[in-house]
DNA sequence: GCCGGGCCTTGACCTGGGTCAACGACGCTG
DNA sequence: CAGCGTCGTTGACCCAGGTCAAGGCCCGGC
């Protein structure tokens, strides 16, 4: 049980009682940095907020080799989709990167309110299409962009869209997760910044990035 | 228009009066083989059902380089997560790979009858659902796996569950397009094809495949 | 303050798969 | 049936990025 349901558009269009029932269903958990909210193949009964710190999606090899499939901090949500899967288990696993609190839905009772909710099964309508369409972008990025490209497109992904020449950026993650979320060695990010940095492009010290032509990056991004 | 909608779990839910609505709003349109159905950043006015042929969505990188996200045969639906875009753009490209029919459904007059149909809804959210767990696997597979492994696996997708030791497969787009498909250069699916026949557990005669050792293939798959 | 364990970086090396080129096997068309 | 274009295959080469190893940096615990 939960104090009170945070603000998120999916809860929007519900009624009094439909919140009600979602929030006394509510559990709030705690973790600290490493531990593990749920293990692809889990039995998915919850979906879940953040409200602090981080967690990483991911998936891992038989060799045991990382990809992160998507990093969140608050307030996002994730794994809603579970609820719509015939097998009801998560498809990935998730961990929390730092101390981090979490709200956990329960998908039985939500999936019953949007038997009766309209607006927010067009709300989850457009979740789901977002997020599909960002799983697409990522398909892409990995068949038809190289190191240097995804790691420009991460980078421009951050920097506000009127941002023209110089702009400085803090790394939300730690670069071994960026790596991992860019289907990257540490050490080829590491040389795809140094390059960057030797092109004058680039400054560095540690996670805050100084951009010194985002403009021109943006170019070299489109032109190749 | 269109004389009969056809049979779709995503119509299933419409009563006789918004059925029609569909139905009138529906065009059925025609391609010859390599024909573009729609381009990315095209409006998207329709998503679309094909009744007879194959298409492909695909992205192009700059230097012309194709990725296919996905191959349809009848009676898939496809571009459906259009309806709920912010900017109502398609995000790839879509071409006929043969002679095509296909039934291309109006975005708007099925985004109001959503507003009605509750089920429709829910089944959409469905179909959203399993789209997004498919592109999931590809980033998967494209991050995780080797050409061979991402290889293996989708003809190991096209063999019945309970095939055990030998069954014939036939491919159902031509090897050029499942390259694409699985982000390998022609070339590339060509050489696994021979190493697969050079290990014995493969023979092939044209689009014909004859899987010698299906759980052999099954454990290799899983084990590396 | 010192120690230990993460991170991050850099160098040296290796390899999977892309690229380029040549060629055989089919169809289709005139 | 000759000519041609597309598809698939095979060989030779090459390079982006993975792997392995070593070392620097920072931070937290004792």
């Amino acid at each position: 049980m939960i104090d009170q349901l945070p603000p998120h558009p999916l809860f929007e269009g519900l009624d009094y009682a439909q919140r009600e029932r979602v929030r006394e269903a509510t559990d709030i958990r705690q973790y600290d940095a490493g531990e593990t909210l749920f293990r692809m193949g889990d039995e998915a009964r919850r979906f879940f907020m953040i409200r602090r710190g981080q967690v990483k999606l991911f998936r891992l090899s038989p060799a045991g080799q990382e990809k992160i499939i998507e990093l969140f901090s608050a307030p996002s949500t994730f794994a809603e989709a579970v609820m719509f899967f015939d097998r009801q288990v998560y498809p990935v696993n998730a961990e929390s990167l730092e101390e981090t609190e979490v709200a956990a839905f329960p998908v039985a009772v939500f999936r019953a309110i949007l038997e009766e909710s309209h607006t927010t099964c067009l709300r989850l309508l457009g979740v789901l299409s977002m997020r599909l369409k960002g799983r697409l972008n990522d398909v892409d990025a990995l068949s038809l962009q190289n190191a240097s490209l995804r790691t420009a497109n991460y980078l421009l992904q951050m920097v506000p869209r009127e941002a023209m020449d110089e702009v400085t950026v803090e790394l939300p993650y730690s670069k071994r997760n960026i790596a991992a979320r860019l289907s990257l060695q540490p050490e080829t990010l590491s040389r795809v910044f140094a390059r960057l940095k030797s092109t004058g492009l680039l400054e560095t010290s540690g996670a805050e990035l100084r951009i010194l032509d985002v403009e021109g990056l943006r170019n070299w991004a489109l032109g190749e």
